[in-house]
RNA sequence: GCGUCGGUGGCGGAGUGGUCAAUCGCACGUGGCUGUAAACCACGCGACUUCGGUCUACGGAGGUUCGAAUCCUCCCCGGCGCACCA
């Protein structure tokens, strides 16, 4: 199969400025922009660098552009302004994304760059006398999101924002330039501007640039993926616990199974479809969750910590209650799924199950936590806990440690040290 | 700069002197049913609490009042109109 055929088929082509089996019919150096606002990619962006991975295996060379200048602007969203990052905070981001990206592309070969090396010292008269006159007004206010800013009273949008488009543009034509890179992707809401770049190399170099996107990875409700409550799945795993982070894919629905194993798997479609299958028929097992769950955390934080934290899973909501399993695997529970630690003192002076439920990340307050237990949300070793007042004791413990869990989904581990 | 409208919980959006920790919808959480699924139903959803309550809270700071998210003054932020500029 062509790549132009596999990626149709695993979903990965939006739109595209050229159908993708001329964009593919040579080799291309292709971009991908990512913009420094948070010191983690997440799942959302993880999406997209696989990809990237993808056009790396047929042949295509890589260029990682990560947009220390663009971020110094903001792309414009719907909501309103956004507040500016300061240029330390840019940096540090700028750094951890990178070192992020070498490490989830070991053995790819791409180069890295930094956009603010020449959006920084770009001269503004010369780019709106060379630059901004490839661009009209009118094309610009025509834009979904700037339309809408426009429109709705109370989000205007700023000069700033509004010339984000012709940085993005700018970058293509700077890469096209210097680095022959002749193709940009990214998410579907980045059309826009990838197109704007796709023009004004037309205009100004008189040359053919290619372009396409994926689909933005959206969940059951339509909402950008592993984003619900603010809680983003990041990769960093000191953001996002290998463990968390297993769990989230684990418990996909099984609506999404099949689309998400294309997108954020390199399984060959036929085995994703024989999956989805058996999926289907005994929908139980949940096969196809647990090879998303593995095989994604494989890609994310290695084969040694995806076993560890499957193996981990399985000893906590496995069969086999915790307590009988074996030494060592309660031992890789206990490294991999989230815990809080005792001191003997600590149990003397009184600790409160209350207060291990807010310490140990279950719940978000001590009200919280209450009402958890109201609500009979909370088993301590399979016990139902109705007693708000709870005190944790050696009694709770069984060799050393002791498990909490919160609704069917959720564990913390307390351990006696 | 002048005028005018607005700033309420994660979001949307009510309330316009006491009964307001604030109707409602969404999102989210727990329980039930299940498969760590979806749908559905129930309950919950500021913090603290000796579970009776207490304390913060409606952009910020003052004030009026027995009492203010609600009225007044000043300030900050945003929209719109006008003026200035061009």
């Amino acid at each position: 199969m062509n790549l132009a055929e596999e990626l149709k088929r695993r979903g990965l082509i939006e739109q595209s400025s050229a159908p993708v089996e001329v964009i593919f019919k040579e080799p291309r150096t292709v971009y991908l922009g990512i913009d420094p606002t948070a010191d983690s990619l997440q799942i959302g962006n993880l999406a997209v660098v696989l990809l990237m991975k993808r056009l790396a295996l047929a042949g295509h060379k890589l260029i990682f552009l990560v947009g220390g200048g663009t971020g110094m602007i903001g792309d414009p969203r719907e909501k309103g302004e956004r507040v500016l990052l300061d240029e330390k905070t840019l940096a540090r981001n700028t750094r951890a994304l990178s070192k992020q990206l070498y490490k989830l592309l070991p053995g790819t070969p791409f180069r890295m760059l930094d956009n603010a090396a020449w959006l920084t010292r770009l001269g503004l008269v010369p780019f709106l006398r060379e630059i901004g006159k490839l661009f009209t007004v009118n094309d610009l206010v025509k834009r979904d999101i700037i339309a809408r800013r426009l429109a709705t009273p109370d989000e205007s949008i700023s000069f700033t924002e509004f010339s984000y488009a012709l940085l993005q543009g700018y970058d293509y034509l700077v890469l096209n330039e210097k680095y022959k890179c002749d193709l940009q992707i990214g998410a579907s809401d980045q059309w826009t501007n990838i197109l704007s770049g796709v023009e004004l190399i037309r205009k100004r170099a008189g040359r053919e640039a290619y372009a396409f996107t994926m689909p933005l990875i959206t969940d059951s409700m339509g909402k950008k993926f592993g984003k619900s409550e603010g809680n983003a799945v990041w990769l960093d795993p000191l953001k996002t616990t290998p463990f968390v982070f297993y769990q989230f894919w684990l418990n996909v629905p099984d609506e999404g199974i099949e689309k998400y194993l294309k997108v954020y798997t390199f399984l060959p479609l036929a085995e994703i479809e024989a999956l989805v299958e058996r999926q289907r028929k005994v929908p139980n097992e949940r096969e196809g969750q647990k090879a998303l769950a593995r095989l994604v955390s494989a890609l994310a934080h290695g084969e040694t910590t995806a076993n560890h934290v499957a193996l981990a899973t399985e000893a906590l909501f496995g069969p086999t209650p915790f307590e009988e399993l074996s030494r060592e695997k309660r031992a890789i529970a206990l490294t991999e799924a989230p815990s809080l630690k005792f001191t003997k003192a600590d149990l003397t002076k009184g600790y409160s199950l209350i207060d291990a439920l807010v310490a140990g990340g279950l719940a978000s307050s001590k009200s919280d936590a209450r009402r958890l237990i109201e609500s009979r949300g909370i088993t301590l070793g399979g016990t139902i806990i109705t007693d708000l007042n709870y005190q944790i004791g050696q009694g709770s413990f069984n060799d050393s440690y002791a498990l909490v869990r919160k609704g069917r989904r959720e564990v913390l581990l307390l351990v006696l040290k």
